[in-house]
DNA sequence: CGCATGATGTAACTTTATTACAGATATTAT
DNA sequence: ATAATATCTGTAATAAAGTTACATCATGCG
């Protein structure tokens, strides 16, 4: 039985790895789910110019008991409004539609990383940062700001972290680290040149490099650890959107998981300096009236 | 054809206009909603101590157009109606678990946004920055990342951007800031005494003040336009993780607008620039075999 | 009290979904 | 390259589910 709410998402997760039938079935379905929901098997098959067993062997295999509770499954993905699929912000697009686009897309960003989740590499990587003598955040571009979130969050857990977005620092750094430091690179295209060298560089004086970027990228084939969530194909190509958002989850995930190993003293520190911070703050001011 | 998403609030509030058998079966289902969409008309109709057309009939009754129809609107209605709460992340959980807590706490975060999207708020910021002659960003602590990303995105629209975190920075450039210059102020809480101060200063030399932040904080109210999303409550006092997300996303939102505003000159020179960044980046390595 | 109206159940019927099987397609090893 | 195997796909039969038509029963009104 599928424990999952969105079968949407976990749908476009599977598409690139279903066959011939099950993704012409998938397609029509992703295209007007609500009208799927709706429809009857034999509706669909023509649809989609399969038999109608394909269409119940299709449902069984996404973990339904057969079509109608597929339908249901369906239905309730459907209920929260989220349009499940990325869609393309274009010129036609006006004030009431792009911004919900966007969320939408978001969403649909995080849901589809959520059905394929490294759990290993996030316990992996967990443990060689708990471990750290030195942390290393390194991003450049849109990176540098999940990088620069990293660092703030990392701060907290009390093992020295740094981060550096000059490709100038970043080599001196990498071509002296040490045994016992930990090199978090993150890249959306695992492609970016000066990452790659400074991750080579920094793997061959015997330090552990952690990667946030793309499955099968030069970077991610020189990590000892490589995080590399399911984020959908850019549907901008000028502003990657998405995939840093669900790169920062990570990093959330990452920092909860070091937080939860070190246990009571990390949690304490933490209170620390969250009362560090009160005296930087104003009072809201008292609402008028009763 | 029902209009109305909810069907068992419908269902509750019509139960005394309803028959003996209608009656019953109302009960029935307003009892296990959840089993209600999964079980057959048959046995719903033995489990209502009903005959199965009663069934059917009550389903059209309700505007349905069967049975089946019917299933579909309350699973819609049960997904709907349950909104997914925060999950607090505590030491009991384990490698399984909390990294989709977090995740599904972020999802909830921008699904409650999505409801009231401050869509207005959008459009009177994007017309502010589409006519700005300098932009400037600022954000400490967590929201300095956020501040970063947003430099990042919107130096590509050709505006002069900057960012800065650092608060003497801060006061002397708000101090010198002329009317043309949109300040754009990144705070969680809008009580960090440095950027309200901030925001204050630029305000009294007469340039324009955007800030995300929140409703009816210090901040918000020396704003000239307030992008005030709705995040929830914070699951851990730590570490703001959800609030920092729904910032990111409304920058893309803003840039996206912007973008649209300006046109296709716009877009042209993101093509340049995208074009720039190919000479940093490494070929991926060629897949052996076929 | 009897007729009429509306509600309910039985049984026949229709639609829909599932299963079993045979043919086609792709894959792997020789 | 080819044969053997495994996997996928469609046709046809079967089973299940939902719907309709009609008969029966209860309830309200002349």
């Amino acid at each position: 039985m599928n424990t999952d709410v969105n079968v949407l998402a976990q749908l476009q997760n599977a598409l690139p790895t279903l066959g011939r039938s099950d993704t012409k079935i998938a397609k029509v379905v992703l295209d007007d789910p609500d009208e799927a929901t709706r429809t009857s098997i034999a509706h669909l098959a023509r649809k989609a110019d399969v038999s109608e067993p394909s269409v119940n062997r299709f449902c069984k295999r996404l973990g339904a008991s057969g079509y109608p509770d597929f339908k249901i499954w369906l239905a309730r993905s459907l209920a929260s409004g989220v349009k499940y699929m990325s869609q393309v912000v274009d010129a036609s697009d006006d004030t009431d539609t792009y911004p919900l686009k966007l969320v939408d897309n978001t969403i649909n960003a995080l849901m589809l990383a959520r059905e394929s989740l490294p759990q290993e590499a996030i316990a992996g990587a967990v443990t060689l940062l708990d471990q750290a003598k030195r942390i290393f955040f390194f991003g450049l571009g849109t990176s540098a700001a999940v990088a620069k979130d990293a660092e703030h969050k990392f701060f907290r857990i009390g093992t020295p972290v740094t981060t550096h977005t000059d490709p100038l620092m970043l080599k001196m750094l990498s071509a002296s680290a040490e045994p016992g430091d930990v090199f978090v690179f993150i890249s959306h295209t695992g492609r970016t040149e000066a990452i790659v060298e400074a991750a080579r560089a920094a793997s061959a004086v015997g330090a552990t490099v952690i990667s946030l970027t793309a499955q099968g990228s030069p970077l991610a084939l020189t990590s000892d650890c490589l995080l590399a969530p399911n984020v959908p194909e850019n549907t901008d190509d000028y502003l990657p959107m998405t995939s840093r958002i669900v790169h920062l989850v990570l990093i959330d995930i990452l920092v909860t998981g070091v937080t939860l190993e070190k246990g009571e003293d990390c949690i304490a520190r933490m209170a620390v300096m969250k009362d560090s911070l009160r005296a930087t703050r104003l009072p809201n001011k008292p609402t008028r009236g009763r």
